[in-house]
RNA sequence: GGGAGUUUAGCUCAGCUGGUUCAGAGCAUCUGCCUUACAAGCAGAGGGUCACUGGUUCGAACCCAGUAACUCCCA
């Protein structure tokens, strides 16, 4: 034989993705078929293959070709996002290095360049997952700034907009002071930090002197009280914001300060104290200083008690003159250098280390500033109800179910799509100002000059907003507009495809992308987008740390193809991850997978090297049988795996069947010993259940099918388009549970006498008598063939009685006898023996006293009962043979 | 602080509405094998007080209550 002992992937992955290519097998058009959808979560254009990646596409990868091989036409639609933060922040950074600004050049020449980074990288990810084998048709690609998918922005703004659901107004709003951007509450990334709480004197104002204050002398004497107030800040460098200090009005600590007023310190602005229990008496010193501007919750507070709001930062989180002193100083800086002017006034009481969550800038890793801005928003209530119910009537279906809970919890709290974000890269939103700052929301400025012209307002200058949409608010209409079913809302493929048939991506954007592509399916086309939701977890390393570049502890999964084959690697994906549980990613899964393709490869080359000779009858006819049934109930068992959408399970059973029940078992039955040839039924049995396992391998496996599904020699020569990746799964043929039943005795029975020969130190070379006493009914004369070759056994023989001087053991109610020209040790037989007979007693009894429990016998289901009856029986009858075996022994 | 989830073999996980021989799988481990398809392998074996405590029940890994530990989401 002339082919490696190892499978070589490296060849047929690239042979294959081509191949499949080149005949269009990925390409999908409507037909009378029934379709299956699944549109691509778009990675980010700036992105490179990740391990969730991996997970994400392999899902989608076997998913797709399944379908494909049931005869539906699948239809995997990829493309990318335009991620504005992260696209704009590399395409900054490349101006960058070229030494250009991108404030100089200006809007349209910056887009020039950002589109020539996106046409040179932004290709790179979908290369990616072609190396995986995703069998996505990429004719169809779509990019969510495409001209198609940008108008239908664009539109779908106005229509809100005019609908009432797309409002203008000033919010707190996460701001990443280096981006110079609002991001959503899902782009800050909460962490533990190690800092200060700085614990800060207020001085208060002393009321009887209050007459006085006219004059300086008098504040002077006002100050000179003792009595004064400790807040507790992590942001000393706010204080100048403060518009009012807050206690509990429960406090009993505090009830002297009831009414007063406080001085800020270092810049002696006087501010009031409020009562409100929002104040948690127990955290830091009971009072709480107020900055409404910085503070989201503080804000609300200060809304309800109608305090004032001053902003003391700019843009790009410096200091502004309203902080009256540390002008100009990054808002960081500013924190170090208040502290010894703080100290010098004799305001800092302590400083104590304390731990907190800090969000931060998902794109730039900036720390966020809370603040206030006047932002677009879209509202979300009455979109948000529809598309709850479509998940809580099962229109939808969550997968796993339990994130029902987690989305009907979100749905009910939904808060406003702050959708605008400060950057060029993107939707420009379609509202124009005149020079009064009057605005019109329009597509074409001309609309926006009629508009004006028809509100007799001015027109002559008008200006285009500045902001972009949230990339967000182009991915929730994509499984609409990759069919262009905004542009032609009735066209061919729109009505085929939609609504897909199942999402595949992770929990985290549960919110902000799956239940708004809800909405928007619902609002653009009164449809579900999809009917399945597949969750998949989150890849983790062996220590359960998330991965993470910022770590270092992810793999780079072009490597791992490298190293294990992108078979071995999507096996290595889909072991141990069950839908939404998080998968403990280890390279041995990889390993594991790899070593599976190469079984795969070898059972194969076992199979290529026979010849036939076709004088020659089949002595394999019950294998056949048992394998062909066998088969049969692992189809069922897989299929309804996948209707579960269990796919760990599915490819966990395939992968027994492949090893255990096909290479462990069925091969060594019907394997001709060396050099002899094979009978002609069992070698053409033999390749149609190869055939089958290709298939059912193929959606785990493409290339290592596909290669192998080509080989002239086994299968003869293929149409062009014979291949794998097309071919139809089989449908599940009729079950012999007989012959199941009696081979699995069979099994057990070799798998005795091989642990014999192990225990008494006999080599396998060497053969054995066996003798068989059949008590159960089971016709083992049929399996002698097999038996004698998979136990190496010379004489077969049946037996009326028992056999003296030979190894006795029992399968299920039958009892077999080896006998050796060893000596049988009486004792350690008496004693394993007496063992069972003990623990058959001890089961009778247990099932004795449940059947002469009267509540049992009248609150057990009858066939409960019945089971019980037959287990009492079968233990009975063992408990038999082994007492005559004892009586045997003692005789 | 609010909500959700998890806890079963060394590891990763199954275990459906409680009822099949003192709980299953894969990996890892141990033992014996280079038996001409495969050492990326073959054959065999060992390994669990189902987190803890109590309750319901004829019967609990499964239901209920409490405790502990961990994870995630929201504030």
């Amino acid at each position: 034989m002339s082919i490696s002992t190892k499978y070589q992937p490296k060849e047929a992955e690239d042979k294959w993705y081509s191949y499949w290519m080149e005949h269009g097998f990925f390409r999908s058009v409507p037909d009378e078929r029934e379709p299956y959808t699944i549109v691509i979560p778009p990675p980010n254009v700036t992105g490179v293959l990740h391990m969730g990646h991996m997970l994400n596409n392999t899902i989608q990868d076997v998913l797709i070709r399944r379908a494909r091989m049931k005869g539906k036409n699948a239809c995997w639609v990829p493309g990318t996002d335009h991620a504005s933060i992260a696209t704009e922040a590399k395409v900054v950074a490349m101006l960058k290095e070229r030494g250009i600004n991108k404030n100089e050049i200006g809007r349209e020449k910056f887009m020039e360049y950002a589109w020539e980074w996106r046409q040179k990288y932004g290709g790179i990810i979908l290369e990616q997952l072609k190396k995986l084998g995703a069998s996505c048709d990429w004719d169809r690609t779509r990019f969510t700034m495409d001209d198609d998918l940008s108008e239908a922005v664009i539109d779908t703004f106005i229509h809100l907009y005019k609908k009432g659901w797309i409002y203008r107004g000033v919010r707190m709003v996460n701001w990443d002071p280096q981006g110079k951007t609002a991001v959503s509450d899902e782009e800050v990334i909460r962490k533990e930090v190690n800092q200060k709480l700085y614990y800060i004197r207020y001085q208060v104002l002393n009321p009887e002197s209050l007459a006085l204050s006219q004059n300086k002398m008098a504040l002077d004497s006002r100050l000179e009280t003792s009595d004064y107030v400790i807040i507790a800040t992590t942001r000393p460098e706010t204080i100048m914001a403060d518009t009012a200090i807050c206690i509990n009005p429960n406090d009993e600590r505090f009830k002297h300060l009831h009414g007063k007023k406080a001085f800020v310190p270092l810049i002696n602005k006087e501010i009031p104290i409020i009562l409100d229990e929002y104040v948690d008496m127990e955290f830091g010193t009971g009072c709480l200083k107020v900055t409404p501007a910085h503070d989201l919750n503080d804000y609300e507070l200060g809304l309800k008690h109608h305090l004032p709001v001053v902003d003391i930062l700019n843009d790009d989180g410096k200091l502004n003159e309203k902080a009256q002193i540390l002008v100009g100083e990054d808002r960081f800086v500013a924190r170090k250098k208040i502290i010894p002017l703080l100290e010098g006034a004799g305001a800092i009481e302590k400083i104590e280390d304390y731990k907190s969550q800090i969000g931060f800038s998902e794109r730039t890793d900036a720390v966020i500033e809370p603040k206030l801005s006047l932002q677009w928003f879209c509202k979300m209530d009455e979109m948000a109800k529809p598309a709850l119910d479509y998940v809580l009537k099962g229109d939808i279906k969550l997968i796993p179910e339990k994130f029902v809970n987690t989305y009907r919890h979100w749905m009910e709290n939904v808060k406003d799509w702050c959708i605008s974000r400060q950057l060029w890269w993107g939707q420009r939103i379609p509202a124009w100002y005149n020079e009064k700052g009057q605005w019109v929301v329009a597509k074409t400025r001309e609309e926006a000059e009629q508009q004006f012209r028809a509100a007799n307002h001015e027109y002559g200058n008008l200006v285009q907003e500045e902001d972009v949409v949230d990339t967000w608010f182009s991915s929730w209409l994509w499984p609409i507009s990759v069919f262009d079913g905004f542009k032609d809302p009735n066209n061919d493929d729109i009505n085929y495809y939609y609504p897909t048939n199942d999402l595949v991506t992770a929990p985290e954007i549960l919110f902000f992308w799956v239940a708004r592509m809800i909405m928007a399916g619902h609002e653009f086309r009164g449809q579900i987008p999809f009917s399945n939701v597949y969750l998949t977890g989150i890849v983790r390393d062996k220590l359960g740390r998330k991965m993470s570049k910022s770590l270092g502890n992810s793999p780079d999964p072009l490597d791992l193809i490298e190293k294990y084959g992108a078979d071995g690697v999507r096996i290595g994906m889909l072991f141990s991850s069950p839908a939404g549980n998080d998968l403990m990613f280890d390279e041995k899964h990889c390993e594991q997978g790899r070593n599976f393709a190469n079984k795969v490869w070898n059972a194969f080359r076992l199979v290529k090297g026979w010849k036939v000779d076709e004088t020659l009858v089949s002595e394999n006819n019950v294998a056949i049988a048992w394998f062909e049934s066998r088969f049969n109930q692992a189809l069922t068992e897989i299929d309804s795996y996948f209707a579960q959408y269990r796919l760990s399970d599915a490819l966990m059973s395939t992968y027994k069947l492949v090893w255990d029940d096909f290479c462990a078992w069925y091969l060594e039955m019907i394997k001709p010993a060396y050099e002899q040839p094979i009978d002609r039924l069992t070698y053409d049995k033999t390749i149609l259940f190869f055939e089958d396992i290709l298939k059912i391998l193929h959606p785990f496996m493409p290339f290592i099918t596909e290669e192998l599904w080509h080989d002239e020699e086994i299968f003869k020569q293929r149409a062009l388009k014979d291949c794998c990746i097309v071919a139809k799964i089989p449908d599940i043929g009729q079950i012999d549970t007989h012959v199941l039943n009696e081979t699995e005795l069979v099994k057990e029975l070799v798998t005795k006498i091989r642990e014999i020969r192990q225990s008494k130190q006999i080599s396998p070379k060497e053969t054995l008598r066996l003798s068989v006493k059949s008590n159960s009914g089971a016709d083992y004369a049929r399996f002698k063939n097999i038996i004698s070759k998979l136990a190496n056994i010379g004489e077969f023989s049946f037996a009326t009685d028992k056999i003296a001087d030979a190894v006795a053991f029992r399968v299920s109610k039958d009892e077999f006898y080896i006998p050796l020209a060893l000596k049988i040790d009486a004792e350690a037989e008496k004693e394993r023996l007496l063992k069972e007979q003990e623990y058959l007693l001890g089961f009778l009894k247990s099932v004795d006293a449940k059947l002469s429990n009267e509540r049992f016998m009248q609150n057990a289901k009858p066939e409960i009962i019945e089971n019980e009856l037959k287990k009492k029986a079968d233990a009975e009858a063992k408990l038999k043979i082994t007492v005559d075996s004892l009586a045997g022994l003692a005789g």
